[in-house]
DNA sequence: TACCATGCGGAGAGAGCCCCCGGTTGGCAA
DNA sequence: TTGCCAACCGGGGGCTCTCTCCGCATGGTA
């Protein structure tokens, strides 16, 4: 069923144009880039674009999976060359810093890790807290971390990270601080 | 300098309206409420909403100062009541509850702890990190709190924490463990 | 009572979102 | 090659929202 007939040349081209044009709007002006502006900019009518992503979301993820997936076999790389710890605690600050640098990244990440989030999350959902579960377990079996903490609260933690760091400048630049006070505690 | 006559009466009317208007608005709507409807449900032209209120922050902040300074005076009720550092848990708490409740609330208060604010960020941000101010150096005095912690950063850090929680569920359910999590620290 | 600064209101321009449908075209069959 | 038609295109248009502008109403005062 659901006969996956190969797209039309003409199709695919716009589907392409669409995607890498996207990306480059989404990272300048965030997650509410203007839609129309996207399509004019990719040279095709807005009802092409919403032909091939209905929504802003879908949009979204399908222009950032490829991000998505680096930072998941980013993962593995880390994992192999550092104490599970540490490759836990920098593959957490390399996600911070994308998740701010790349405006519209955040979102997608965030509606990842988002509960009430629509049935299946996708691949992003489905990559990012792969790659967490492999390095929280790792770290967990090390002694790193607590035990009773569930990977998806680590993720929603970073996030919640992210933002802080994200009023306090929104640049980044206290991410290491932060990550690094709730990694520890609060307390004296 | 800056002769301040009273307001003709009609203006006033119409200030007051808006103001409770608004705190509905905001708190069902979240911050994007819409602005010309505020003005519809009070009565007037939304070019007497914008003569009052000329920007959007402008209209949240006026609209929640009560709950903000109310904030400000549960610290000091807490800090009578219990010991430094519970006050300081119970009081963040109070603080991440209302950010979600009253949907609106939490980007006004993300915005009193924002770093490229404009300028002087008005009332609110001074009574809320007042209130914190005071909770923070009794608890760090009382040996609770770690030493190298700034006040802002940890009004920031509940911000994110309100963030996290929000992912989870959107109605603060896991605002107790979160807040418990970056206190204690995520360490075995 | 009459005057006029202060304040009102809503029309309208501009920007976005998204649907829809008449026209076009890629790709296959003959 | 040619011709056909399903798949696909594009942008007009209805809608919502923001924010400004200016002719008109009215509260407060002399």
């Amino acid at each position: 069923m659901a006969q996956v007939r190969p797209m039309r040349a003409d199709a695919r081209r716009n589907y392409e144009r669409l995607l890498k044009v996207a990306a480059e709007a989404f990272a300048e002006h965030g997650e509410s880039a203007s839609l129309d502006d996207i399509a004019k900019r990719a040279g095709v009518g807005s009802g092409t674009l919403y032909r091939h992503f209905p929504t802003r979301q879908a949009l979204l993820e399908a222009a950032y999976v490829g991000r998505v997936e680096a930072l998941g076999s980013r993962a593995d790389e880390l994992a192999a060359q550092l104490p599970p710890g540490e490759a836990l605690t920098e593959w957490l600050y390399e996600l911070c810093v994308g998740s701010i640098q790349v405006r519209g990244l955040k979102a997608l990440l965030g509606s990842a890790v988002t509960d009430g989030s629509t049935a299946a999350l996708t691949a992003c959902g489905t990559t990012v807290r792969g790659a967490a579960d492999r390095l929280i377990e790792a770290a967990r079996a090390d002694g790193f971390l607590r035990a009773d903490l569930e990977p998806v609260e680590l993720l929603r933690l970073a996030h919640g990270v992210t933002t802080a760091a994200e009023l306090a400048d929104g640049k980044g630049t206290r991410i290491r601080r932060y990550l690094a006070l709730v990694t520890e505690g609060l307390r004296a």
